[in-house]
DNA sequence: TCTTTTTCCTACCAAATGAGTAGTAAATGA
DNA sequence: TCATTTACTACTCATTTGGTAGGAAAAAGA
């Protein structure tokens, strides 16, 4: 039951977008350095977003990243649903695949009140909230050094 | 961001002691009869829910396993928590290995507060509320008929 | 004591998933 | 035209998951 680094470098990239909107397009290369990340990797997950609408992106120099939409207005929550593969606790919580037991199965109910429970604190929480928050705390949010420790 | 079914399986077989508590030990293939699932696999889980002290079982004819302690004081989340091999959200969030980002990183705060959220349901609830329920409800848990279907 | 029934234990295995890389094509600005 | 940057496809490799096989040890009854 752990999350995927998906979402977490996405959500990492999310942030890092918010609070360097400021500076126009970034750059993925920019952005693999601040966060730790490869650059090709980000790629793949920085496609994702773009096909959500999250994040629009142009080619070339001087090209790069920046979000589609005001920070405060995308949540932890759908960037965790958009990346994590697998949603819900179990698949039949997710809907997609019907669950043969549902009916007689007690323990449905269960996972389900407990994915809920999870999503309604990450859809409560914006990029927004994050993105004040580390100014205020001054978190700059640079793995960079960290890196080599 | 699935639980697994070792969790899920194990979960179904505590319920299903404190269903049958008055029927004395249970054996492992009247379970995975009416649990759907191999008595193999249900063997490893068992051993691990023994271990942890939540079951006691005797060998030999007329052996089986039992609940070591009254449902209403094992929780979901304390099976959840000791059969799900990574149980926070992140490597991080867990403790295990610490974490060189932590002090920089508002997400290791996000993730610490999504994984909280869910396992306040989980430990909200014992298996002996699972079991008023089930038996307010008609539910008698059991998936061997459907198994087929 | 012998047999049967049940749990206990150690390996092993196959498929799926996760995490990431390689290589190339297409824009774009100078 | 050339350097730079994203876009895309395909592949790889290690780890995890979800089991299975085969037997050993205990216990109860005949």
């Amino acid at each position: 039951m752990r999350l995927s680094t998906r979402s977490r470098y996405g959500a990492r990239m999310v942030l890092d977008l918010a609070l360097n909107a400021n500076d126009g397009l970034i750059r993925l290369s920019d952005m693999a350095d601040r966060l730790a990340v490869s650059v090709k990797y980000l790629e793949k997950l920085v496609r994702e977003l773009q096909k959500a609408g999250l994040v629009v992106s142009k080619r070339g120099p001087a090209g790069g990243h920046e979000l589609a939409k005001e920070p405060d207005e995308i949540t932890v929550g759908e960037v965790v649903r958009l990346l994590e593969g697998e949603v819900a606790l179990t698949r039949c919580v997710e809907g997609r695949e019907e669950c043969e037991y549902e009916a007689s199965c007690l323990m449905h109910w269960v996972w389900t009140e407990a994915s809920g429970a999870m999503f309604a604190k990450l859809d409560a929480l914006t990029f927004g909230d994050l993105a004040r928050e580390a100014k205020q705390k001054r978190l700059n949010c640079d793995f960079s050094q960290l890196k080599s420790t």
